[in-house]
DNA sequence: CTTGACCTTACAGTCACTGGAACCCTTACT
DNA sequence: AGTAAGGGTTCCAGTGACTGTAAGGTCAAG
C-alpha cells in the first residue's frame, strides 16, 4: 500500500507521514521503485499516532505511548500518569484561554463598534482602564 | 532608558523586545554607545504589545492594532471586528481542547493504573473501542 | 507516446520567540 | 591602573509539528 492510500486510511496527510518517517516514528518498507510500502501493522501505527495527536499529545509523548503500546509488559500506571499530566496541561491551557476570553469579551461589550474612533478595546490595551482592573 | 529597564517596565523579556524591533513593531533610539534608548512613548507601546499578546492576538494582529491605536481617525468597528474574530478563534480552540479533555478523561477513568499491562487508554488510542465511539 | 496522477527528495518557510557564543560598555572596588 | 560583575550588542541556530514548493522519477490509461 503506497503513501496515498495510507494517508486516506489514517487521515494523516502524506506529508505528515513522510515527516513521521523522517523523525523515526514509523518505518515503512520500500518497493523496487522506491515508493514507500505500508503494511497493515504500519496502518495500525499511523492510526494510533493520528488518534494520539488528535488528543493533543506531543510527538515525543506519541513516541513514548507507542513504545508502551508495543511493550506488553508495561504498567498501565505509566500510561495513566502520562495521560493525567496531559490532562493537567489541557486544563491549564483552557483556563488561560478562558481568562483571555473573559477579558476581551468585556472590552468588546463596551465598544459600540461604529465609525467613531472612541474605542474601549484600544483603551484597554493601552492600559487606560487599569483602575477598573480588567487587564 | 535601556533595554533592561524597558523589560522590567513592560514585563517583556529583553530578547523579545529586540525581536519586536527586528520585525519593525518598535523602533527605539540609540545612545552613543549603541545601546537602545526607550522613551516613555516606547514604553507605552511595549505595554500595549504586551497586553495584546497577553490576550492572544498574533503579532500581525498587534501590528494592526497598534496602527489603529495610532490612527486617531479609526473606526471603532474595525477594532471590534478584529476582537470578535479573535474571540471566535479562542472559542473554537477552547471547544477543541474540551473535546480532547472529555475523551481523554473518559479513557483515564477506565484505566485502573496499576502495574498490570491492561490499559484502556492504549486500547482507545489503538482503536480497539470504536464500538463505544469514544475516539 | 503523451497526459495526468501519483511518487520521490531536498530545502525553505511558518510562528513567536529562545538559547548561546563572542564580544563591547559601564560601574565599583582594589 | 587593573579587574570583575553585570549590563549591553550582534548573529546564528533551534524549537514543534508540520506545510509549501521545486525539480524530478514512475505508472496506468487512452
Amino acid at each position: 500500500m503506497n503513501i496515498g492510500e495510507a494517508s486516506n486510511s489514517s487521515g494523516l496527510p502524506a506529508k505528515t507521514i513522510r515527516y513521521y518517517e523522517e523523525i523515526g516514528l514509523i518505518s515503512p518498507d520500500r518497493t523496487d521503485n522506491g515508493y514507500r510500502d505500508f503494511s497493515e501493522t504500519h496502518l495500525h501505527k499511523l492510526a494510533f499516532l493520528s488518534r494520539a495527536r488528535g488528543l493533543g499529545f506531543t510527538i515525543e509523548d506519541c513516541r513514548t505511548l507507542m513504545s508502551l503500546y508495543e511493550d506488553t509488559g508495561r504498567a498501565s500506571a505509566d500510561v495513566k500518569t502520562m495521560a493525567r499530566e496531559h490532562l493537567d496541561k489541557m486544563a491549564h491551557k483552557i483556563a488561560e484561554l478562558k481568562a483571555m476570553q473573559a477579558t476581551l469579551s468585556e472590552l468588546v461589550n463596551k465598544c459600540h463598534g461604529d465609525d467613531r474612533p472612541d474605542c474601549p478595546i484600544l483603551q484597554g490595551l493601552a492600559g487606560e482602564n487599569t483602575a477598573k482592573g480588567i487587564l
